[in-house]
RNA sequence: GUGGGUGUAGCUCAGCCAGGUUAGAGCACUGGGUUGUGGCCCCAGAGGUCGCCGGUUCAAGUCCGGUCACCCACCCCA
């Protein structure tokens, strides 16, 4: 029987592992400019969390979660989404209480039971942030700016576009959902068997139903964004505003009905044209109701998450190469008694932060050579028995091909020199 | 859960439709051409239960059935 992974978890191995940290770097970088601190977070949690946060009628809670009864016989589930988690974070050691605002992000790997394709795994990375704390739409607009701003950076923007709507809140979300049902009771037999059943539990649902029937049935509908109160009203207001103050372009789209049902007023996506049917790279909004709903004090937030897979397969087509690890250094060795000087050169180099590379078992000078250039080498130090023997050493310019002998005492200046 | 596609060397794939000696190519790997000098080139070598099980046949990588895995799509979503 081979080995192998469970299905819909990936190795992410060393050849993109680079891309990788860059993406993630920089995400923390941009992060903290905006006075975000990094959170850790456990992978587990009761079942509880995500069931109560997440939204009992929601696919993820019904059929995606990865639930195990623990020892002692409680639900506990691997981590569906990162939110949930924070949240209850924030709760359990009293954030609240230490400052009005409180600005986190983490990343991390959740875990969703679905059929895998492109750009969708059972095993997943995101990363996410949450603005705990205040209602003030400035902290809408930033979330987003922050957001963008780090899709800047790594240079995406060009292949993706930003979708803003408003879900209303206590006071006209309900009234609308009534609206809506009223539009939609009469055709409920035109509608797709799964819009039937989410007439009932989630009629908001139906409005991003892919179903050709459900789409001509809800293109008339009323739309959530025409029903919107005066402070709904408002605060969209503001966010539109604010995107337009710094230029980013956004799609009004109020057919936004995100996965979980926590959120609030504010919703947004990042979507793309590029990775087939998962189109959403990054997603996010306002949820002001679910710190109280987990038993926290009523705070309000907002936040995102970003689909790292989705993320890396975007940027690999801005950039394919140029994510490669090189070395500094390869020191080759050749003749009697030249290993040890030569390894014990190897531990220098890197003791003093420059990374070198040494053949193992004994090659020939061109093998090594070969190697060196493989590697991407911008020197070969040449540890030959012949010079070592006048107690020296070559270097050879990996580049140039230009060579140089130089004292063996002479080993650390030239570490210097190869550091630039 | 449903549908379509694909499983042959470490990787990308040809060979299958019209079954027939030792199953191929490119890249990568090892050695050599240069008794101590990389990239390009040349030569050689190593590397395969042809996903797995069964069937048809004198003969199966090739045809048939089953099964497993992966990919894509539905669905859902980051």
């Amino acid at each position: 029987m081979k080995v192998r992974s469970i299905r819909g978890f990936k190795d992410i191995l060393p050849d993109s592992i680079k891309r990788w940290h860059y993406i993630e770097d920089s995400a923390g970088n941009i992060f903290e400019l905006y006075g975000f601190s990094e959170i850790r977070i456990p992978v587990v949690e009761f079942t509880d969390i995500f069931a109560r946060s997440i939204g009992t009628s929601t696919d993820i809670v019904e059929k995606e979660m990865y639930s195990f009864t623990d020892r002692d016989g409680s639900s506990i589930t691997l981590r569906p989404e990162g939110t949930a988690g924070v949240v209850r974070a924030y709760i359990e050691n009293s954030l609240y209480a230490k400052s009005t605002i409180s600005k986190l992000y983490y990343m991390g790997m959740m875990f969703r039971h679905e059929r895998p394709q492109k750009g969708r795994y059972r095993g997943f990375y995101q990363i996410g942030a949450e603005l705990f704390g205040t209602k003030d739409p400035y902290a809408d607009s930033e979330i987003i700016l922050m957001l963008w701003r780090f899709l800047e950076k790594i240079e995406v923007t060009s292949l993706i576009r930003l979708e803003l709507s408003s879900l209303g809140d206590e006071n006209c979300r309900p009234s609308y959902k009534q609206k809506l049902v009223k539009y939609l009771r009469p055709l409920k037999n035109e509608l797709c068997e799964n819009c039937q059943r989410r007439l009932e539990v989630n009629p908001l649902r139906i409005l991003d139903c892919k179903e050709k029937k459900c789409k001509e049935i809800s293109k008339d509908a009323p739309s959530m964004l025409d029903n919107l109160c005066d402070n709904c009203n408002k605060h969209l207001d503001h966010v539109k505003d604010s995107l337009e103050n710094f230029s980013i372009k956004y799609i009004l789209n109020p057919r936004i009905v995100r996965g979980l049902d926590y959120y609030t007023r504010t919703v947004f996506e990042i979507k793309t044209d590029e990775l087939g049917a998962q189109n959403a790279v990054a997603a996010g909004g306002r949820y002001d109701g679910l710190v109280e709903e987990l038993g926290g004090p009523p705070t309000p937030a907002v936040g995102f998450s970003i689909g790292m897979e989705r993320l890396v397969l975007l940027h690999e087509k801005i950039v394919p190469v140029g994510f490669q690890k090189g070395v500094d250094a390869f020191i080759a060795f050749i003749g009697k008694d030249t290993k040890k000087t030569a390894f014990q050169f190897a531990y220098d180099f890197r003791k003093q932060g420059i990374s070198v590379e040494m053949e193992y078992e004994n090659k020939s000078l061109k093998t090594q050579l070969k190697k060196a250039d493989k590697l991407g080498a911008k020197y070969a130090i040449i540890v030959g028995e012949e010079e070592l023997a006048r107690g020296k050493v070559k270097v050879r310019n990996m580049g140039s091909s230009s060579e140089e002998e130089i004292n063996i005492d002479k080993v650390k200046q030239l570490s210097i020199k190869l550091s630039n």
